[in-house]
DNA sequence: TCTATAAAACCGACCAGACGGTTTGTAAAG
DNA sequence: CTTTACAAACCGTCTGGTCGGTTTTATAGA
């Protein structure tokens, strides 16, 4: 086998490994010979590829933040046309598939973060480019920002294992956040226009329906 | 001094303590040694008190949610009269509260879960208590649902040294949410009642129903 | 009130195992 | 034959937890 793609393969199974310990067993099990065990590896052929516990740490933060930042390329392409916000729809969407993909990919964030608190800063970097962004777009900007403030609670509350709704809400949840046709209504650059609405009466306390569990 | 007081200052001692470490060095040092050094006790003594390391960390949990617990009740005595919806209103203002206070509590969490992620069972018990109140008071109870996730997102994200904003917007937003004026526009209990309002001008997308699972 | 004794709070040395990382050796690729 | 990928034994330090002993408080009888 090709010596480039021998690394590559052993990179890419001790970073798998790491993913999986992470998600089975807490941000604290993850150590160097937990990955080797889990990954086949000896620890000598993971240490060749990564120097340092950090070098993991970093690899696999970059590696899911190269993953999102696909996803997310590949959806503003689709809504770039259809939303009068692509960057926020773009990042709502991309927000969901974090808190729904099932290699939680944001339990590196924690792990990172645990770890060494200052990895955390190429992330917060890269989120602030996409803020401007969205504000730059918005009508509403402090509004866009609230949109995803409530995606952000969303997808962190479930990450640590405390979100009080279940599967359905959260899904539900989710679909009103990217509903901009939802939020038109309170839109206020600055000036207050709010609709006295309808108080609507007795409105059904909507089904409930929530037996549900984690999410 | 008194036998029951001087346990009381120890194991005070201990948990500040350790409140202290993970502020200052991250919840993956949080160690017992580092616990006596940091709390002026020998370790014997932090062991007399705290059977385990795990028990370091419910008390440490238990402390703090009785914290927010008593903020709460202050709080909903407060608004319970001048708000349609105290139980939300009294949330929100203990998540801007948990963001704003100095000694981040919420790191006790953060801690709980590096180390043993089941602890996490009792918050969100509580959190399901809660949510559960907000639901029934709310003539929106999705609405209500998201602004809680909107101040958990801005709580959280700020957290994990990740949060995009600077502490003015973050006030802003907070401001925002709390404020039930702004929100009253879009209440929808079940049925669209959508104003045309000024923008929109392609209507949503919401497509929902990915791939998703758990999260 | 004084004293003997039990009980609780506290100390600090100690332990086995886990940790991140190094070293030495070997087989495969170039 | 040199370099790279990997294995495995190994090292010093740190970890959670134990243990025997010392000091402080509580209890009780005289």
């Amino acid at each position: 086998m090709d010596n480039a793609t021998r690394s590559e393969r052993s990179r890419n199974a001790a970073l798998e490994a790491a993913i999986a310990i992470i998600a089975r067993d807490g941000p604290g099990r993850l150590t160097l010979d937990a990955i080797a065990r889990e990954s086949g590896l000896s620890k000598g052929g993971v240490m060749h590829q990564f120097r340092t516990k950090e070098a993991v740490l970093k690899a696999l933060l970059e590696r899911q933040m190269a993953h999102f930042e696909e996803f997310s390329t590949r959806t503003m392409a689709k809504v770039s046309a259809s939303s009068a916000s692509p960057n926020l729809a773009t990042q709502l969407a991309t927000i969901r598939e974090a808190a729904t993909s099932p290699n939680s990919a944001a339990l590196a964030l924690v792990a990172a973060m645990v770890e060494n608190p200052r990895l955390m800063a190429l992330p917060r970097e890269r989120e602030m480019k996409r803020m401007a962004a969205i504000r730059a777009e918005a009508a509403d900007p402090d509004l866009a920002m609230l949109r995803w403030a409530g995606a952000m609670g969303l997808l962190l509350s479930s990450l640590f294992g405390m979100s009080p709704l279940s599967n359905d809400e959260h899904q539900r949840l989710f679909a009103r956040l990217l509903d901009d046709a939802q939020w038109s209504g309170l839109e206020q650059p600055a000036t207050r226009t709010i609709k006295p609405a309808a108080k609507s009466s007795t409105p059904s306390t909507a089904k409930a329906a929530t037996s549900g569990k984690r999410a």
